[in-house]
DNA sequence: AACAGTTATGTAATCCATTACATTAATACC
DNA sequence: GGTATTAATGTAATGGATTACATAACTGTT
């Protein structure tokens, strides 16, 4: 494989003009640039990579931390991620955590050891200490979840806001028993939603029962599955549930129809996120609306102006109600 | 940011001293090696992955390339690669293609400049001269579809009989009128399967009608949605119907559920991959399992063996017939 | 103590491209 | 034509590690 030297003699130049020609740079004469172009073409030259990014000190790579590709509402912010990436010439490495910490720690060190650019943390459960002291040296920004005052620039959306519009959608409906299936406390948009939720019933004097509030380890449609599971063994059910991701929602959809009772005209039920399969289920689900694609497009230039050294500030982007067979009837 | 220099300044010995310190080497006398640790902790150093890379030429970068990250079926390969990578200290960059020759091109340059080690590619649409072009100086192997006689190693499953035996499935539950919703036949696993389900009708005397073959563009909801509505509107409508893919029969089945039928009682559905959705739909998907995650492990591994230089065979991998809701009633 | 044989460490070349600075060529102007 | 500018090209240092080969420091033996 030929490098810039052996171009640089068969076009009868220097190294220094290759490279100029490599780049684009406007001081070449054309027949010295076609002299060039023409031994690259001859040999076959494909710059290093390894070469001119140990040279400039950067990798283009940016890395996504997820704490699982499984989850639809993650894959759609990658697209946007990697479409505004490519369009800036930087390339995506995805990492899925799985939430632990040692496969996050083997990802830190590809940024601490330069061959990635920076990062977007998009993990919950991430070890946000660690994240701190990290961003302090390398560029990081935070995506959907994010660390109130850590300094981290972060992308989100209104979840305090945007879970009161969901039970409020609700209780206008005429519903009054209504439970919500949440994720982990100890996640921030966990307790927003939480608050949004009770906001939008104290609203309206309707006061939350405790055995209406489900917490679930993780995200997925089992879980979903399993906290309908509890909800229908009440002794008294509630009328409409409101998930906090639309995961959950489906597996709690799904449990309702095999438990022989029907969405919504027993059960209505109301998700979050809007990711496609909230729309091929039967019936479809009602659900808040994130931009995830935009939101994965702003992170990837958020990040990208921070590795360049701008000043970035977080953002809070629009949700909206979507309102499906699930909650109408 | 501290150097190798810096470091084996600080420790009264040469970068060389260093380096096989970081390497592990055995030559080290055990003092030396603590008075290099302890000027590695004391400068905060990290090794340049950059700078190792050049010199190794290596990148331990693994390239991915799909041709959507929203298709379960290959975020759950996803997931065996990554693991596999992971645990032999390669990373994953994910290409999502789009089926766009451009893109796709951004991507191989990657490995062209040495950014990347190989390839794994799940694209069925991509350009198969240029990847075997490609693959003759560089380390490729295809994942789920292929290219026979490519020379390009693989690992796949047996498309022909997994698509009898589910066509079969159908035939011994008394269904005569079968319809196949497929994509491309420029696709081999469109031919391979709709091979399979050719032969399971022929095997029992049933004659294919051609207004029952389906041909769709991409493999998503929408398309199996569009597909069944079209096999709705015949005269003489199908008691069943095989997809090519889970997406395509989860579409086709919200059409079967919107137009007022049931499922399986009017039309069974039959599906293909063994997505996690298709136990979450209403009713429950009878589909055919790919080993995903394995399919990914192998792939992972067969690509890093290649880039070592060893000699890969492709290999074919178990399917299995998943029965539930959707053809039982 | 002297020498051979090991073992540990050091020197310097190397991987490949970028770029500050130096030099040469080309153009402008009197 | 000769000098002053400007534009094009070249030289060589640089980024940060690895490693073949050279050298120095031991260990063991007589």
């Amino acid at each position: 494989m030929a490098n810039i030297h052996q171009v640089a003699m068969l076009a009868g130049v220097s190294v220094a003009t290759v490279s100029r020609v490599l780049n684009q740079q406007e001081t070449v004469t054309a027949k010295t640039r076609i002299k060039v172009e023409e031994a690259i073409k001859k040999l076959n030259y494909e710059p290093n990579l390894l070469g001119r990014n140990l040279r400039t000190s950067e990798s283009r790579i940016l890395l996504i931390l997820i704490p699982s590709i499984s989850n639809p509402f993650y894959t759609e912010i990658i697209k946007g991620i990697e479409t505004t990436a490519l369009s800036q010439h930087y390339n995506i490495l995805l990492c899925e955590t799985d939430s632990n910490p040692e496969r996050e720690n083997i990802y830190y060190d590809l940024v601490r050891k330069k061959m990635a650019d920076g990062i977007i943390s998009m993990d919950p459960a991430v070890n946000i200490e660690t994240l701190i002291k990290l961003a302090q040296t390398h560029s990081i920004i935070q995506c959907s979840e994010y660390a109130e005052d850590s300094g981290i620039p972060y992308v989100t959306i209104n979840n305090e806001e945007a879970a009161y519009r969901a039970v409020k959608h609700l209780v206008k409906l005429g519903h009054e028993r209504i439970a919500i299936i949440n994720s982990d406390e100890k996640f921030l948009y966990a307790r927003q939603r939480l608050a949004g939720y009770k906001r939008a019933l104290a609203e309206h004097g309707i006061n939350p029962r405790d055995s209406y509030s489900l917490y679930t380890h993780q995200l997925g449609f089992d879980y979903g599955k399993q906290a309908m599971k509890k909800i229908l063994k009440l002794e008294e059910k509630p009328t409409a549930v409101f998930a906090v991701s639309d995961l959950l929602a489906i597996g709690a959809l799904k449990e309702i129809n095999q438990s022989g009772l029907n969405v919504p005209d027993d059960i209505a039920v109301v998700g979050f996120d809007n990711i496609d399969f909230s729309n091929m289920t039967n019936p479809t689900l009602t659900t808040i609306s994130q931009p995830m694609y935009k939101m994965g497009s702003i992170a990837a230039e958020m990040l990208i102006d921070k590795i360049k050294g701008k000043t970035v500030e977080s953002i809070t982007l629009d949700h909206e109600l979507i309102t499906r067979e699930s909650t109408s009837g």
